[in-house]
DNA sequence: GTTGAGCGTT
């Protein structure tokens, strides 16, 4: 039995490579996604109209176009679209910037922390494929006892579902866990901020009153309480712009017959207030520490002290 | 009473 490829390119004009199809003709989003990281779908073009198809995905396997097969024509990459898009960047247009997003936009492992002893790889990928395709899946174990370490990764093959899951907790198998870009992986792809610190809270402030609150200026994926009450939590934003947004400012929530007046600042990471001094810097944990190096001087910003690098 | 726990034998 022979199989059959099709062609697949990343763009037009880019080389193709050739991908197996399965035994019911199909081509698994996985086999695409190996050879085209993060790619999400595949499109061609239309022999009469010149434009564009759309290939019908369904349940990770891509379905051969009805009229007359995978045949030998070229099939292109479809890639998750940035779903936010400044005017002045549609001047800007075509290959350059296009290529340049999608090596920012590649999926990268994800670590899950805080899983339940129980979980097991089966459970991880099962729970995270409601958010789309799942590349790999594995949870951490003692090699002596196979007793699982509490954590595992993830990786997708589309960065949309890569940013969706890493905006909220997850409750998996009873726990609240939650998923980050590893340490190993920080300074290799782009991360910007989506979760902010709010400061000043009171006791009587609940999830649902900051959730409620803070809607209003975009969707809000999580909220984070201390508990014990700390005074302070945390607002997670699908979006990062949102977030960036809020960023020094003072909001009044509106509690019964009173306002309280919470301050919005930049998460920091509380490994970085820990190390290295007073103020932590959520460049430096969010991008990478070697490339930011000893600090020179001080700048206010968002209503607070950050280190300058000395160099870049 | 203004910063959360935890990071990969390949």
């Amino acid at each position: 039995m022979s199989i059959e490829y099709l062609q697949v390119a990343e763009d037009e004009g880019e080389e193709p490579i050739e991908l197996p199809t399965e035994d019911d003709g199909t081509l698994l989003l996985s086999t695409l996604s190996a050879q085209f990281p993060g790619s999400s779908g595949l499109k061609y073009r239309n022999p009469e109209s010149k434009s564009f198809r759309g290939v019908r995905l369904s349940e990770g396997r891509l379905h051969p176009p009805p009229d007359g097969g995978w045949g030998s024509q070229m099939f292109y990459c479809v890639f998750p679209k940035e779903n936010k898009r400044k005017s002045d960047d549609n001047l800007e247009n075509s290959t350059a910037k296009t290529k340049r997003m999608e090596t920012k936009l590649r999926c990268t492992d994800l670590i899950v922390l805080g899983l339940p002893w129980k979980t097991t790889e089966q459970n991880l990928r099962e729970y995270f494929e409601t958010f789309g395709e799942v590349l790999m899946a594995q949870v951490k174990k003692d090699p002596k006892t196979g007793q699982s370490k509490g954590f595992g990764f993830i990786r997708f093959a589309s960065y949309e579902s890569q940013m969706r899951v890493l905006a909220q907790r997850h409750m998996i198998d009873g726990r609240w866990c939650d998923v980050k870009v590893p340490n190993s992986k920080e300074g290799l792809i782009q991360q910007v901020p989506c979760k902010v610190f709010i400061g000043r809270c009171t006791e009587d402030l609940t999830a649902d009153d900051l959730r409620e609150y803070f809607g209003k200026f975009g969707e809000v994926t999580d909220v984070f309480i201390p508990k014990p009450f700390r005074a302070f939590s945390f607002v997670t934003f699908l979006d990062p712009e949102v977030a960036q947004s809020l960023c020094g400012e003072d909001h009044i929530i509106r509690k019964k017959n009173r306002g309280v007046s919470v301050h919005v600042s930049n998460a920091a990471p509380k490994s970085e207030t820990r190390g290295g001094g007073a103020y932590g810097n959520p460049r430096s944990a969010r991008w990478g520490r070697s490339s930011w190096p000893k600090p020179r001087r001080w700048i206010r910003w968002s209503g607070r002290l950050w280190h300058i690098p000395t160099t870049v």
